[in-house]
DNA sequence: CTTAATTTGTGTAAGAAATACACTAATTAC
DNA sequence: GTAATTAGTGTATTTCTTACACAAATTAAG
């Protein structure tokens, strides 16, 4: 496994042989749609896999850092600029990629679908990443699929869990969200990152005993119901919170109102 | 680092700029030596940072996979097989080393400094790591002369952060000990990670009501006071409370038996 | 302009987990 | 056999988590 390819290598006259490997970043771009999570699929157009989903990402160029070549390709794909990007995993089976070694670093981002009128899915002249379309795809059909190129399924999920993670011990649930939110929808976007069910009350409790969330002493408009009080996250309270020594974590599942009281209640937070 | 090939690169002809880059893997090895917890790390030998602590790493063979590398740098350093190993980030500014554009995987990996006589620092005839000599150094010493070769600060700081989250949620710490260890010593150990302290009782208390410990109804020998119980970690019953909703989390501090009670307690557990 | 439909917003009691804390028991060295 | 050292153990208090139901605000439809 070692030795023989590598004198091969380091012996042979084509020196391209040795240094016949590239790295490229591959992107997990989430996003949260009314009460649905999304991530953003391309369709490749070419060879290999033409015709399948994929995840966007690109080669790094000679000169370009790894979190800017992976803020690029969000650029390129959706305009986007100053996303949250975080770097999750590098995959690098010898085998990944059918053309070549290519390792791949892989990163989430999370983006603002909703915030004014999505942008997204309008491609730079200038990108060099090929795709035939883009779509948001949900989390949960891309989970059960399973079908996409190379070893993105991987990808996929390793972001996910990555996600899932991040969200219960951080506040980047906020980058999802538009600057004013209500305190439903941050449910609702705990309950999609989290796939489980919150209780409201204790869910409303837990958050704003946190301090980290300003009443913004505005309302919801346009909707057909009673109004919901309008929020925004604040970072500096954050902050001094966590400098306090407050500590979050979500933990809570709502009542199964399903025949039995099954086993435990605990589905959420097995850490461990 | 692999000063040879990599001149080789940079002399051939630039058929092909995208691939004149390379992957490496950096490991940072963790050993718990009594009641320290310390990091191997070789002396260079060479330029660039020659005689500077570095963290073993190589770069990574065209047939050989991420993770087969980072254990292969393990075994040919010390002669260790099947090691805790895991992925922990890849490091990738354009200029974070002299030579060229190398991007490097880092990893940590947890051995058993104790085990029988440690064998470590029997670097292979065969290895291509090159090194002057190689050294336990205590963890606290690291992190206060951030001293290191190349960025391997960085990589270090990045690699104990993750090792002080897994083992607070993953039960990651045992293969740090011997197979048969005491109550006691498994608290230092956690003590030493987490750089805190730990309320024995507490300690105790909890670690016992996860059920994941065998007593193994033996008796520690060769010490100058009342001897300890030994246990062993029981993998299986650590899966089933797991599927159980068991959850893990090591949060206490010991009092501090300062002037003041300062602010708050919770020195640890600031997650979020 | 009344009614139905929808969603917001709120409190409390019970149970579980975390924390703080100090003395006796077992062994070896001298 | 006495001193030194470390192991081992229980409880009360506080804090956090959980479970749970109804009145208030608004729009849409008749």
């Amino acid at each position: 496994m070692k030795a023989p390819e590598f004198n091969q290598a380091r012996s042979m006259t084509d020196t391209n042989k040795f240094f016949k490997s590239a790295f490229s970043v591959d992107n997990v771009i989430f996003g949260f749609d009314e009460s649905d999570l999304k991530v953003l699929l391309i369709k490749r157009g070419e060879a290999p896999f033409a015709g399948k989903w994929a995840l966007p990402g690109d080669l790094v160029y000679p000169n370009e850092d790894l979190d800017t070549a992976a803020g690029r390709v969000l650029e390129e794909l959706a305009g986007l600029k100053d996303v949250y990007l975080e770097q999750v995993h590098t995959f690098g089976a010898v085998n990944r990629h059918p053309l070549g070694r290519v390792i791949t670093i892989a990163y989430f981002s999370l983006v603002k679908i909703n915030a004014n009128s999505t942008p997204i899915v309008k491609m730079a002249r200038s990108s060099s990443i090929t795709a035939e379309s883009v779509h948001w795809m949900s989390v949960a059909e891309v989970q059960k699929a399973k079908d996409l190129a190379f070893d993105h399924n991987d990808i996929f999920h390793a972001c996910f869990q990555k996600l899932q993670g991040q969200v219960r011990s951080r506040p980047v649930g906020f980058e999802l969200l538009p600057p004013k939110f209500t305190l439903t929808e941050l449910q609702h976007l705990y309950e999609s990152v989290l796939q489980t069910e919150l209780d409201k009350r204790n869910f409303r409790k837990k958050i704003l005993s946190m301090g980290i969330l300003v009443d913004l002493e505005e309302m919801q408009a346009g909707v057909a119901h009673r109004p919901a009080k309008l929020y925004k996250f604040d970072r500096n309270s954050y902050n001094k919170a966590v400098a306090d020594g407050m500590s979050f974590e979500l933990k809570e599942s709502k009542p199964k109102k399903d025949k039995e009281p099954e086993k435990k209640k605990e589905v959420l937070a097995s850490h461990f």
